[in-house]
DNA sequence: CGGTTTTCGGATATGATATGTCCTTAATTC
DNA sequence: GAATTAAGGACATATCATATCCGAAAACCG
């Protein structure tokens, strides 16, 4: 179990546009080369967060993405779920149907307790997921990412924002 | 982000296995059969689960597999990650150290803010998975499973175990 | 002892999914 | 009209899950 690489992706680019000034784009080309990521399949990722409305786009020069909402309104699990979907980790295939003790035609009346507590995991890790905020991890990188390369990435994408 | 259907297999196996007394094995043909698995898939599965010491086996006519520990000593996060592996779900790429705007052989002193949250909702998983005994499933099955089958269904491994 | 049954591990094949590239279309800017 | 951009489809490749097969070693049974 591991989840792609565009989740990665996907939350670096938010943290970015979420220092975006109001009105402004940011490209594909320009994330891209921030992380050093192909731009092409970059631009999948990107569109997965813009199908699930969580950024806005425009075309044309000066276009690209910015948020759609702000910050403190979007959370991880929202981002996560957008590229990597959101269908539970653990699937039951129902195998203790193939039980041959069963009567033919026999029918659960509730879905199995082995689901049933695999599925309260997974909701254990997208509640935590729910619970960050994107403004969070913009908090916690300002405090943590040192004041000169902050500074200057700030600038680096002001300079290729639309 | 999907679980490989030997972790059903494997907690349904343990599940059976719970249930047979002290000092009798049960083969793989058996839980195969019972299950509706192909038996030398999972087979691996059942590897898996003997390297990471869960179960015991012996060779031979009448031989198979049995608990290495009483069910209340077992715990979903050590079955799971024993045919899932350890490895956490999210892989931190880091691709912050990619940004142009780096000084020259600049180097982090922590794991990146993503990253961290990230993992923090993965432990919050195998919190939740760690917390349920596979003698807790065992309660709930035999609370659930209506008692004729249950008790069929036992009857059947019995005449199997060896 | 010899034949059978079993686990174990390696080798191999197949299918699905993740990753990555390329190209076309439509919208926007200048 | 030319350049730039997102969107999306087609395609190629790599990795992994799934599945099957085989040989070796151990245990049981006659
Ligand atoms: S029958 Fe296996 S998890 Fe539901
Ligand atoms: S640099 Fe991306 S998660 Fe660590």
């Amino acid at each position: 179990m591991i989840l792609k690489s565009q989740v990665e992706w996907a939350l670096h680019c938010c943290a970015i546009l979420a220092g975006l000034p109001e009105g402004r784009y940011l490209s594909t080309k320009a994330l891209a080369e921030l992380h050093g990521l192909p731009k092409e399949y970059l631009s999948k990722a990107l569109q997965s967060l813009s199908q699930a409305s969580l950024v806005e786009t425009t075309l044309g020069p000066s276009g690209g993405y910015r948020l759609a909402k702000t910050p403190s309104d979007i959370n991880f699990l929202e981002i996560v779920e957008a590229v990597e979907g959101k269908a539970r980790s653990f699937t039951c295939t129902n195998i203790r149907a193939n039980n041959p003790c069963r009567p033919q035609g026999y029918c659960d009346s509730k879905p199995c307790a082995v689901a049933r507590i695999m599925w309260e995991a997974d909701e254990a890790w997208r509640d935590t997921l729910r619970r960050v905020r994107l403004s969070d991890l913009v908090g916690t990188l300002s405090e943590e990412v040192p004041a000169d390369i902050w500074r200057s990435t700030f600038e680096w994408v002001l300079k290729r924002a639309g």
